[in-house]
DNA sequence: CTAATCAGTTGCTTTATGCAACTCAGTGGG
DNA sequence: CCCACTGAGTTGCATAAAGCAACTGATTAG
């Protein structure tokens, strides 16, 4: 990143945005979520630039959050993998989805429509206590310091 | 952002991020919802440039995710507030937050713990599917097109 | 009269990004 | 053999964003 980065900070969310917080990372996360994995189809997905697709492939699988994976010798080429790592970024990419579907929806509807495979319905995905299993709403959350602050 | 934003994408993900995805803005939110509302705050909670905190706040409240409101006049001075807007871009930051602490975590544990006041508990909200309340794995969750696709 | 505070603005330097052109190894066709 | 084509980059250059320090302007504190 730039110059200072996040660094200063002591902070769980800059240090996220550390590995995923530049231009394109999440773009590029989210489709190789949706299975996307070689260089030529990022590029044209996301019509992003060769140089900066190269950057962030290279920043992401540094950081375990893809893998490069060899498919084939003659000539030397490899695909892009989504590890563990990078799925557990699947509820932030859905936290913005949901967010820029009601914020700064498309005029037809949502372009991506996501299903619970569980249950069969369209999933609209909510924010449970891990504890008490009750839906969070934005007023029941308080904030205080832990052991590193 | 530059030149070529994320608009050649129809994607609910590239819309949010061309309003929170800039450098800085996630943090700038952070901070407010935790309450931060002064300029000279922000400026040293982030270590954030004062110029790049000008233009950040300007966006964030022109994309209606912060107000400005006025605190006094003479001289005029106004703070930021978070508005619903911005408040639900909290499940992103909690997202963030708790990827942060599993998978580059601060070496003290994490520096921030979320609290559920319904309950009392600690706070590690997992996602849960809206129509039949289970926990959502990633394995289950699937993709369709939509009407805006 | 001077210093301090808050909230910016301005100017200049360093990084990142965007874009087009080029490389390199191998494949397929004539 | 010669030529075009594909996949995955690399290089060079122009532009945009970020970092940093210094400066402005209104007002209160001493």
């Amino acid at each position: 990143m730039l110059g200072s980065s996040y660094d200063t900070q002591n902070c769980s969310v800059a240090r996220a945005l550390e590995v995923v917080g530049e231009r394109w990372s999440l773009l590029v996360l989210r489709d190789a979520i949706r299975g996307t994995r070689r260089f030529e189809d990022f590029l044209s997905g996301l019509g992003i630039a060769r140089n900066v697709l190269t950057a962030r492939l290279n920043r992401l699988c540094e950081q375990g959050v893809l893998k490069r994976v060899q498919y084939q010798d003659r000539p030397p080429r490899h695909e892009y993998h989504v590890t563990q790592k990078g799925i557990d970024l699947r509820p932030v990419l859905i936290g913005l989805m949901e967010w820029g579907d009601r914020y700064s929806p498309s005029p037809n509807g949502p372009p991506t429509i996501l299903t619970h495979a569980d249950c069969g319905h369209d999933l609209h995905p909510v924010l449970t206590c891990g504890h008490c299993g009750e839906m969070v709403d934005n007023a029941a959350v308080g904030i205080r310091p832990g052991p590193g602050a």
